[in-house]
RNA sequence: GGCCCAUUCGUCUAGUGGUCAGGACGCAAGGUUUUCAUCCUUGAAACAGGAGUUCGAUUCUCCUAUGGGCUGCCA
């Protein structure tokens, strides 16, 4: 009998969530679903001098723009709550005393200050790392050394103190990891760790251990980076006579440049977000934010799900639910997954061409207000230019001659295509069109191939100087279609108005 | 430096004690298209190295190398 699953995602808000963040995310969510459990939210912000305004909310908000949504957390309600450690700073003091108590902890009331003194000597006697450790310990301040007359004066003259983990002396800690199997790791080389600061909050390691046990967690999935500090957790349980909940250390999300983990620089440096959404900070410096860059969430979440994990069949579109539905801890590899633009782009562009015209055009509409087209219209233009783009904005962008006469006419096309002929056809062509009672592509196209036989003329001698005449680019949808969409006073009028300018380009040549 | 984790095409990955080592992105070529894009076809492209176990290892074990993480009164 296995118990209900219960998931977390404990972000601290020191700063916007990036990707990798809501990777994390997204896997407790799915495996919560999956597994018809409950994923919650709870915020770790026991670093008060690390606390950045506005992340919270950015956390929130940027969970909500995925789709991922929590079913307790801040703001939230549920029965475990409150789910922000800043708000359950009371219930950590009691259950730190009770670890001394029982001597799984210690009272110690060497300074930062001295600590740091002692790391910087042995330092610069060769030795990299001073560990406060079950060696070094019985030569520093705490009450494992001090006489007990001594420590109790202490604590009553309200000395500061930390209570450090009494971390045993060789003995191997086994966990089982869902995603790695058994990770195996002798307390030699594990230290003392802070479990309680001496500004009252509890440290990450504490503060996790109790809250997930007190909030039922059932499962912890979080990143790779928390592996090395798993074993004192599981010893943590143990001191407190705590079953532990199951662990599944997730692979790193690596930067697509050389090595390392992605880190909040690298997106903008290398012409891709690294946030959900954008983020500002206090400085007033931007980092973009696949939300603001035209992502569909749904291509942005697609995408992050297969970073990491597959389905081990070849689907690699997935809906949320279908993600849900799929969804397996097995199934996610053990090694870092170096992350690609390229891809990222193609789960866009898949997306995009996934809505329906309607649905973009309701889009664009909401972010371009002051457009004139008519619905109808949008959503005409849409279908033509959809396959073209890879966001939503490149159809007004790359169709911007849709909404207005061209101002610049495309030279090389120009130079290749134009020759001494051209603009008298082009001429003839005009009085064509200006014939055609109904204006449809149909009619259109039916006419233009009457005048190319009449002529005895090929397609492309006249047809691409048209295009280039009306549109002032080279490539686009059926020029009929085009046509058509324009009308045949604008057609008319831009060849009269844009003829002349190409004709300017020519001489310049 | 110490500890831990990892290693299949450039990237994300599938996979098995005997496979032509499969797919996707990207790239290249061809086809479709008046053009571009889409779409279709084809192609180049990988088991880090060395031992061992075995009739046989990409697959199991060990070593090395490489990469990554951690090493704070940060999370």
């Amino acid at each position: 009998m296995s118990k209900p699953v219960r998931v977390r995602f404990a972000p601290s808000p020191t700063g916007p969530l990036h990707m990798g963040g809501v990777r994390t995310a997204l896997y407790n969510y799915l495996f919560a679903k999956k597994h018809n459990g409950t994923f919650l939210i709870r915020i770790e912000d026991t670093d008060q001098t690390r606390f950045v305004p506005g992340a919270q909310d950015y956390i929130m908000d940027a969970l909500s723009w995925c789709g991922i949504m929590p079913s307790e957390g801040p703001g939230l309600g549920g029965d475990f709550g409150p789910y922000v450690q800043s708000e359950r700073k009371a219930m950590y003091r009691p259950y730190a005393e009770e670890l001394v108590a029982n001597e799984k902890a210690y009272y110690a009331f060497d300074t930062a200050e001295e600590l740091e003194q002692i790391r910087e000597q042995a330092k610069q006697m060769g030795m990299p790392n001073w560990q406060y450790n079950s060696v070094t310990r019985t030569s520093m301040k705490n009450s494992l050394t001090l006489p007990q007359t001594e420590v109790e004066e202490r604590l009553a003259k309200g000395d500061p103190y930390v209570i450090r983990m009494k971390m045993p002396r060789n003995e191997d800690v086994r966990f089982h990891d869902l995603i790695r199997g058994w990770v195996v790791v002798n307390t030699n080389n594990l230290d003392d760790k802070v479990l309680f600061k001496s500004d009252g909050m509890p440290t990450y390691h504490l503060a996790n251990v109790v809250d997930d046990f007190t909030m039922n967690i059932s499962h912890v999935i979080r990143g790779e980076e928390w592996l090395p500090s798993a074993p004192l957790h599981v010893l943590l349980y143990q001191a407190f006579g705590w079953d532990a909940p199951e662990f599944a250390h997730l692979p790193l999300l690596l930067r697509p440049d050389g090595n390392g983990k992605l880190s909040k620089r690298d997106g903008d440096r290398l012409g891709f977000p690294v946030f959900p959404t954008n983020w500002t900070t206090a400085e007033g410096e931007l980092y973009s934010g696949y939300r603001e860059k035209g992502y569909l969430p749904e291509a942005f979440i697609n995408m992050l799900a297969l970073l990491g994990w597959n389905p081990g069949t070849p689907q690699e579109i997935f809906t949320l639910d279908e993600l849900v539905e799929a969804f397996s801890l097995e199934r996610v590899s053990k090694s870092g997954a170096k992350f690609d633009p390229e891809k990222t782009k193609w789960f866009q562009q898949s997306w995009l061409r996934m809505q329906t015209d309607a649905e973009l055009a309701r889009g664009l509409k909401a972010t371009n207000p002051s457009m004139s087209l008519s619905d109808k219209d949008l959503e005409t233009l849409v279908g033509l230019m959809k396959e073209r783009a890879t966001f939503a904005e490149d159809i007004l962008i790359d169709g911007a001659y849709f909404l207005g006469n061209p101002r610049e006419f495309d030279q090389e096309t120009i130079r290749k295509k134009w020759k001494a002929e051209t603009t008298g056809y082009l001429h003839e062509w005009m009085d064509r069109l200006e014939g055609i009672a109904e204006f449809n592509s149909v009619t259109i196209e039916s006419a233009f191939k009457k005048y190319l036989e009449e002529k005895g003329l090929g397609i492309g001698a006249v047809l691409l100087p048209y295009r280039l005449s009306v549109t002032g680019v080279g490539a686009g949808p059926g020029m009929f279609d085009v046509s058509a969409f324009l009308g045949k006073e604008e057609v008319l009028s831009r060849m009269k108005q844009n003829l002349p300018k190409i004709a300017d380009i020519l001489h310049e040549a």
